[in-house]
DNA sequence: CTGAAAGCGCTAACAA
DNA sequence: TTGTTAGCGCTTTCAG
């Protein structure tokens, strides 16, 4: 089924029929559109887009590289995505990275040899140096959930949520409920986005009078995390910290999946929250205001991150200047469910 | 950066760079191989995925289509079936159907038009007429959760858990415990995989000498559904069904996003789970242990699933006819965890 | 063992 | 308004 049997059936040139599928079929013999219609229709003719990419270079299909779509973050994330791709007619490829760097570094030259042009990477590692050949070649990166650094190649630009501001505000709530002993808990501090949340977490804590070099941490040991374990580690992070002989009134977990393994810590303790812990998360994700208890968390508004991220690899796939190096950060929101409460007593 | 690129720095000509990429590279003169290998690594040349499609046919990218990798269970398949496709050197391209028999159609029509071959359609709606055009043109189509039917189109192959077996399991189970007050909740019963879900309820039910027709079931309104809905859609129903005369001592949950919802809506009512209300859920997502309480349901092994639509599809789409309409069901497990006990008094 | 030539399905000047 | 031509980057006979 080619644009030649199609030309045959209407009885024109294949050009035709590409100027028919290309240029404006209006500026055509109404006729010969008819009948090229007509051909395409009965034939259930659909031009090949691998003959069509090869010939114009115009890429069809955008990729999208996360951690893990097992994650329901990242996987709402990717219905978003796909959906504003869809909507311009581009498909989305799909790669876990599991965090990586040599997977994306493989993930994002194969898309090159596969013809893709633009990849949103949801990477959030320091360094992106693993990558800056492919920029060079001209391919269009825009990275997701990751603060801009001075060390990164221009031309690189970031869509995240400000992961400061979200920490800050999750702390904040807390103390401003009476707590002052509250612990931060994360997997390994690997990534610039729970970096950036620690920061913000010490920095409510500054702005309160305390020390945040007293406040406990747990952190998970290097090169443990997989996003399915972080829930695993939250649950850890909780038993050990809630018996430490001042255990925290409070935890501030570096996202929503961690945030419920904190619960289940706690709850195989069999302390009450919030009544004698009181827990936030990070991400809003679909089942945070289903837990038991419904947990306080930072929103990240996907849809309009999602968004922000097409648009600007469409505007960097296309060359436009205004879009080189442009980063946005979409301050979040608190959501006060009820894992938080006053501290006992 | 092309294959003529190479063969001009290696001083052969392209068809030789070519022989070595795809012929055997140690029938070539070591000498002539040596300057071929130099000269790609040099300049990190890569042939291109597009023109190598064109020219051979070789597909290159399997699709997914499923309801929304937003729910976790879809998530975690995608995960899965990329890392086996990826293992084959087989790319994944994401499509979100939200279970739209007309988007299911128009992406495997994009599709094909992209020059996939082979796409797993996790549909599970009962009639596929709207890709039988599609499977005879040649594209292989494994579906995933979903009951061969009779009027099926030969050469459509399955792969799914028993989803009767696995509900019958859950029912069992509570019937074990004590329970005769047991329901049914599931959003619309449009699926196959929800109505034979439905049907080992009541099998089971039958089996203990009770009439399914009396046990309450709670079905969504038709059109309501939307993966993202079913929680909102299982609060409603506990909340209503716990406040009939007779309220049921148990639920049995069509999955473990619709159990959440259950467990929401049972506590807006201050019902404790499980000691007023018992329930199961079905799939065992990576949340369903992290719950509170942690829910019992029935274990989808999505590993072994996802491999063995993946094994199903190569086999397919190679034409191999062993592989024509071959369905594969795979038993559940049931997951015995703290949401389900005895019932009260 | 290596190269020349043809062509996958399509588009885009350019010519008619 | 429509057709002719050339070629995107690669593979694959078939000669040399």
């Amino acid at each position: 089924m080619t644009i030649h049997d199609v030309a045959e059936a209407a009885n024109v040139s294949p050009s035709t029929v590409s100027n028919f599928l290309n240029g404006r079929p209006e500026r055509m013999n109404p006729k010969t559109r008819r009948r090229i219609e007509n051909a395409i229709s009965k034939l259930g003719y659909r031009p090949s887009k691998v003959a069509r990419q090869l010939r114009t270079g115009h890429p069809t299909t955008i990729g999208l590289v996360v951690p893990s779509v097992a994650n329901p973050f990242w996987g709402t994330f990717a219905r978003h995505l796909e959906r504003n791709a869809l909507a311009d007619g581009f498909h989305l490829l799909l790669c876990n990275s599991q965090r990586d760097p040599g997977r994306e570094r493989e993930y994002v030259e194969q898309m090159w040899a596969d013809g893709i042009r633009g990849v949103v990477l949801c990477s959030s590692l320091p360094d992106v140096e693993h990558v800056v050949p492919l920029l060079d070649k001209g391919l269009a990166i825009v990275t997701f959930d990751r603060t801009p650094q001075a060390s990164d190649p221009p031309g690189l630009a970031n869509i995240s949520v400000d992961n400061v501001v979200g920490a800050e505000l999750a702390t904040t709530h807390l103390l401003g409920l009476g707590h002052t002993r509250i612990a931060f808990v994360s997997g390994t501090l690997d990534s610039m986005n729970r970096r950036a949340r620690y920061r913000g977490f010490c920095l409510a804590l500054e702005r309160a009078g305390l020390d945040p070099a007293q406040a406990p941490t747990w952190e998970a040991p290097e090169g443990t995390y997989g996003d399915r374990d972080i829930a695993e580690l939250g649950k850890q992070a909780a038993i050990e910290l809630l018996q430490r002989e001042h255990p925290p009134t409070a935890i501030v977990a570096v996202n929503d999946l961690c945030a419920f393994g904190v619960f289940a810590g706690a709850r195989s303790l069999g302390r009450d929250i919030p009544g004698q812990l009181s827990v936030t998360g990070f991400d809003d994700i679909v089942l945070a205001d289903l837990a038991t208890p419904p947990l306080t968390t930072v929103r990240q508004p996907l849809s309009d991150l999602s968004e922000a991220a097409f648009a600007q690899l469409r505007a960097a796939m296309s060359g436009d200047p205004s879009a080189h190096g442009r980063s946005l950060t979409m301050r979040p929101e608190l959501v006060v469910r009820a894992s938080t409460s006053a501290p006992p007593d």
